[in-house]
DNA sequence: GTAATTAGGTTACATTTTGTTAGTAAGTAT
DNA sequence: ATACTTACTAACAAAATGTAACCTAATTAC
């Protein structure tokens, strides 16, 4: 692997979005905040994965995890910050671009 | 992994996307066709990866592929076709969306 | 009291995908 | 004949992914 000449910051955020599942999880949080085993459950995702997933992305920000200790079992929501609800268009634009060109073999 | 109920267009999309390399690559050839070794170097990827995700691109019709065989050694030009363009906008969001809000560590 | 259930994970391990390095074919340049 | 170039491909190690089983703590069913 080389040196690049692109900018680091558009780098990293491809390779955010370049990973496997991450807009799928996004698109399914604009929907609004959900439980853990609500977005297993919308996606073809195992519960490794997810969880694997929703650490990193916590972790860069673009989601927050809030735990709910009164009821048990514990419940615990994820929702977009404000910097995942900024990709909203992007992730939009790919949904427009999929119905657009995409064809089924 | 379960069934999910999502768009099956849409899952495909992200799964192009969502796979490392092509968003660069595609963001790439968006300043114009250009040849493998000049992808190569623009990027931190080898040549191992960048020939098969060229033609992964190319067999999903994102990706044009021209060979010249009147020089050589043979030249060999990848250009967007109309399919790739489409994803411009996408593209571009994605690099606005960086510059806002990724922090480089 | 014992067993089963639920939510949100984690561990262990097989399979795939990546990254790295080396090598190939066809045609030039020396 | 030897070296050099472009655009790859083969071989193999390292990392990511998929799959299944298990864990904890509380709650309910029997």
């Amino acid at each position: 692997m080389k040196q690049s000449s692109l900018c680091p910051k558009f780098e990293k955020g491809m390779q955010l979005l370049g990973k496997r599942w991450t807009g799928l999880i996004l698109y399914q949080l604009l929907s609004g905040p959900q439980r853990f085993c609500a977005i297993e459950e919308a996606l073809p995702i195992s519960g490794r994965l997810l969880s694997e997933r929703l650490k990193d992305l916590e972790k860069e920000g673009l989601v927050h995890r809030h735990v709910y200790t009164d009821s048990a079992p514990v419940r615990v929501e994820y929702s977009l910050t404000e910097k995942g609800l900024a990709l909203e268009p992007v992730i939009l634009g790919i949904e427009k671009w999929s119905q657009a060109w995409i064809e089924l073999t």
